[in-house]
DNA sequence: AATGAATGAGTATTCATTCAT
DNA sequence: TATGAATGAATACTCATTCAT
């Protein structure tokens, strides 16, 4: 992504979470970013339009931390266990902004777009899954994208109400955790 | 409720459904419920401060659904479909004002509110499990209310993929119930 | 006057004082004169009309601490240092609501009625004034009814310029009293 | 001062004049200034924070007339009346939106504001009064400047009391201010 | 006379977007 | 490319006044 776009991109993923999508002023990203009001349209052509090019930021993010924290050598039972908390840390860090994007795509008619940038996403549950299958450790009767799809909405539900409901105490937290836990290994093991 | 705060409730949810909340004008609003500009502000002190009334009436809408047509004689996997049923078909009507008001809360700070109202839909999924407990069709080990809770969160969540990402054909859509349908009996049942 | 017209005078007395005639609100002034909001206009035709009736009110404190105050056996150098006194005193009080009338009464193109309101006012000093005179201690040339005005002008003046732009310590004042003592002492004196 | 920014102080001086602070409208004064609404906003932060920059305007007016009118060669009884005709003519035509912009200074808590605006007045008239006790027409006694603050107050009260109450022939004016010279030539005088 | 719920006209201010430089 | 001054459309909220009771 070029340079500005960058900056004008992370700006506004700045802006938005601290204070929603409208009420984020197009005036605060370009300071933020570092640029003249007027540059803002050579790279986005309106205020929404910037928010699929956050969208990809933040999966970008998630697939990194992925890359980061999962390892591909341990059993799918820790995996599982690694995957819940990539998918609470994000959560927390990334929970506001979630939801205006949501909101914000629906406004802007460009949900399409939003199941396209967290196909890779998926996939990479996806390919979790198929190992996990092939190792005889989850049961070899589900459809493997399907049931990521699922799980991914699972989880990130999960971590929602944690975060959004609970008094939001570590010990709360971790009960959320392996309560989630014992919920997906149900659903996806072997008989 | 009062007469005219319960029209102005329903006025503004359909209104927020249309345009969204920032979009909607308190001119519709009023409009809508056949009542003077300046009577809205005798019944809420702004435009943000309906929506929690709005999220009770939803909620209200979701359980009378499921008296309407939950079952208590039929075996907990049928009532299971029945649930998915209810859940999508709410969904379907209401995901993007659900969407909203859960932004909406979120920048009114709110959200404990949000909670409180949800209480009385997760108690009543919670008797479900607990009565499948009981009669043997539910695994005893888990704890109903919080299963009940993650069970909620993931059919949302799938009924939204559902509605949101695929191109809503009824053939996906079965499959779609029929996939979390699995995925959740799976999770709950005695193994 | 009628019980519930003073009432409601008095009560928008203090409101226009503390927050000025525009913002004042005919909510506020109905509820400190504990009565319903329609019950103003069966005494009142508008929120502005109130006003003659609120000047009304102000010269009579004028003119009732004149009697309380002067003294007519005193020699009138020591009358006017006790007129200096008066009118320092009252316009402390009533400064702001006293620019507020005046701007007010010219909105409300009642200007004339202020004139008369005045005039028993202006008619106290011109007595003290035309006693002076007889008494050889105010100089015979002086037109004792436009005099007064003039010397009202002066002392209201002096009084307002004291309370408005000086950092109000009592020594200011009291040097501004003198002053003014000696101006317009000066200026009435035989020679 | 900035052109536009002049522009939009002159038509909100008109406006202000004809309709009052509360009365007039951002919408009009702009359509005076031949500006854009939005711009009025990048010059002044709100309606009445223009109110400064119009007694600035008015002092630099009164500054003017005095300037084009005052001779200072002539004798102190000259330039006395010299200087009521001065006030009397600003004060006939801006009396309105002086009183407007005093009430007005004062809901803006700029009253600190209006008396460093009016200082420069002050101080012509205090070196006139220190020429004429040079000359020896003026009472050696006297302080210059605060004496120049008494003898303002007392011609501008003149000159709204002619203004104000009485019925503006021309001839109970030319009694006032031959009432008010005499008045303060008495005041100032040696004795 | 007294009430107070209902009315609806009226306006300051914001900010996305444009365009001359 | 980049700028930022200028634009002007758009809207929540207030409150004096009315009127059915």
């Amino acid at each position: 992504m070029d340079d500005k776009k960058r900056k004008i991109t992370l700006s506004a993923l700045n802006v938005f979470k601290e204070k929603g999508i409208e009420k984020a002023t197009v005036s605060e990203i370009v300071k933020g970013a570092g640029i003249a009001q007027g540059t803002f349209y050579l790279y986005f052509p309106s205020k929404l339009s910037v928010i699929p090019a956050i969208a990809e930021v933040m999966i970008e993010k998630a697939i990194s931390l992925f890359h980061e924290q999962m390892d591909n050598q341990v059993p799918f039972t820790e995996q599982l266990q690694i995957l819940i908390e990539i998918v609470f840390e994000y959560t927390e860090n990334y929970r506001e902004i979630y939801a205006l994007l949501y909101v914000g795509l629906g406004s802007n008619q460009q949900l399409n777009e939003w199941e396209a940038i967290y196909e890779p996403y998926y996939e990479l549950i996806s390919s979790l899954l198929r190992n996990a299958q092939q190792n005889g450790e989850v049961c070899d009767n589900l459809h493997a994208k399907r049931t990521a799809t699922l799980l991914i909405g699972l989880l990130e539900t999960a971590a929602e109400q944690s975060y959004l409901y609970d008094e939001q105490n570590e010990e709360t937290i971790q009960l959320k955790k392996r309560d989630v836990y014992e919920f997906a290994m149900n659903a996806l093991k072997t008989n």
